[in-house]
DNA sequence: ACATTTGCCTACTATGTCAATAGGTTTATA
DNA sequence: TATAAACCTATTGACATAGTAGGCAAATGT
């Protein structure tokens, strides 16, 4: 289940795609425009500005803008970024310890071909198609 | 996420379907074989009975048996009984309240569309699948 | 210079879900 | 009638989610 981080994220990823490049957004405006709490906005926008997907200026005038081109980003990135790796069970995950049972287990694989059709889902749609 | 009740119900359905026909296997000898708590497969048991996926038998040579044939069962209906609605965002939710962005959000058809690629997924797997 | 506007940072919290565990009761069979 | 099995209710520790609260730092316009 994808939580409101990635969700909001989403949200204001596309909320500055549709502003005009170069400018600073204040995340004030996005908060009011998408009706979510301007604070909770701030720990996602954080997230995005440590993951490089934006970038922040203090003061007047201030606000965020993406880093790059909105056409180049896609929404697996943002996702991901928010939600961590898209993995459907605990066994599939990075830093799980290995399962002694991985050789033999018949759903294995089942699991591994979901996280693949997960994955290329969110990685084949771009952030701009949803502005359609 | 899939939790390990989704999980663990079906490697429960799929060491019963590898089982003879017609004979109430214990959940003990399952538990066992699986690796699995039998205390926390019987939470699981439990659902899988009342969903009438699988019945019980109590007493001395009693057990679980599969309700159809293993043919007749397809992934899809194991996990979500377990799991409840496969439905990847609260918004979508059925016992959601409606909400009032529903019209002018620019992110819900993704969602939809996610979860039906999901629902998909789940429902062309039939649980003989997996015994390969 | 200074007030204002904005981002940035740490901490806290209520609620709920997950993954079990524990102990007992009922049911059926050999 | 002993035994083996399902069935039932309750409890728990750990963790994640979805926020809230309050203040500090930085940049700008006047």
């Amino acid at each position: 289940m994808i939580s409101t981080k990635g969700r909001y994220a989403l949200r204001v990823m596309l909320d500055l795609a549709e502003r005009e490049p170069g400018e600073y957004i204040p995340l004030k405006d996005v908060a009011e425009r998408q009706e979510i709490s301007k604070k909770y906005l701030e720990i996602i926008v954080k997230d995005l500005v440590k993951g490089k997907l934006i970038k922040g200026s203090s003061g007047k005038g201030g606000g965020y803008m993406l880093c790059r081109k909105k056409e180049d980003y896609t929404v697996g990135e943002i996702i991901e970024l928010m939600e961590g790796p898209l993995v459907s069970v605990a066994c599939l995950q990075s830093d799980a310890e290995q399962c002694p049972r991985a050789g033999i287990c018949k759903t294995l694989p089942l699991w591994s071909e979901l996280d693949t059709v997960i994955h290329d889902f969110f990685y084949s749609k771009k952030l701009v198609d949803l502005i359609k």
